[in-house]
DNA sequence: TAAGCGTGCAAGTACTCACTTACATGAAAA
DNA sequence: TTTTCATGTAAGTGAGTACTTGCACGCTTA
């Protein structure tokens, strides 16, 4: 009564648990923590509130579980690795910010939510920015090739904040002033 | 009965409306709309709660009030305007961007609050964003007159944009991951 | 002195929300 | 069949919160 069951039984279970952790998504991105009510989601997840309290035990753990599952490591590291290859480096930092701009775009609601959060409540939203920071460190470390090279100046950990803070405003700008400039200038 | 009387005791008033108006701000800064509660603020001013709504109506009402007291206009025009008699193009930048560092410091906690807001709540923090808008349609203008004038070269509206997103993330990032850099590049 | 007014104080109302409890159902495993 | 287990249902608890009410105090002004 241990493991055949529980495979098979898993695959409902692990199915709701889902339902509920991308109703959670949703609902956090839509109205922040403080505004997701264990009942919306519920609903949205078409299941009981009680089972999702069954599922996660309490509100916090509920969205800490769903940062968790939704903030998966970035393949920032991946992307330098194929911009190394691009050729100039010009063409290499547009490759980048290409790349950069799509998974931003894949967890924009997400990022914005918690950035939101930062300030009102630090609590839960940290884990959130543990990709962020992993990006950035190895951004860091491809200007510094970059810089060795001759091919930029400047300092590399700056380089690399600016180049992420001009790819964070675009995303950000899109929805706050409906901006719609494509990253051709500045390289 | 009518109009003595109002002057002195208006003083008086009008003290312990402002003190509502700074620990809602103070509040709202630290919590965010839904996390500022009327009792925290009452206490923090000093006063009582229903003080609060004798002068205020809702927690909505003071909410706007608070907004619309303390996101007085801008003076980036009058920056603008001194900024002109700066001499060179990149000390007029440099001018400009030093004071509008100094400008966003003062607000920046309710312009932090305001845009986390915007995501999860678009009701009231809209009117946070009009001295944003007017600041930079005259930046726009400002642009343009340095484009024309050959001393620069790109879509001035573009320019106003990425200027003021450089700054923007500035002072988001101080706060995001202890960010500084001083506004001495890209010129 | 008397009136008006801003305020404090204390209790209360109505509602929302996180979280619980006890029980029923239905499907799969033993 | 019998047991197990994930889930549904319904009701409820306790805390927090927006907002109200009624009364008393003290200050200013007439």
């Amino acid at each position: 009564m241990l493991k055949p069951a529980d495979v098979a039984a898993k695959a409902g279970v692990e199915e709701t648990r889902l339902r509920i952790l991308k109703a959670t998504r949703e609902t956090y991105a839509e109205r922040g923590s403080r505004g997701t009510t264990t009942r919306d989601v519920a609903d949205r997840a078409g299941v009981n509130e009680a089972t999702l309290f069954r599922h996660f035990g309490t509100k916090g753990q509920l969205l800490s579980a769903m940062l968790d599952h939704f903030s998966a490591a970035t393949a920032i590291p991946a992307l330098l690795d194929e911009a190394r290859t691009a050729g100039s480096i010009e063409a290499q930092l547009r490759h980048l910010g290409a790349g950069a701009i799509e998974q931003l775009k894949r967890k924009e609601d997400l990022i914005k939510v918690s950035m939101a959060e930062e300030f009102t409540n630090p609590e839960g939203s940290a884990c959130a920015w543990q990709a962020q920071a992993a990006a950035r460190s190895a951004l860091t470390g491809y200007m510094q090739e970059k810089v060795k090279a001759g091919e930029l100046r400047g300092n590399p950990e700056m380089l690399a904040r600016v180049f992420m803070s001009l790819f964070f405003a675009y995303v950000m700008a899109r929805k706050l002033w409906s901006d719609a400039e494509m990253p051709a200038e500045r390289a």
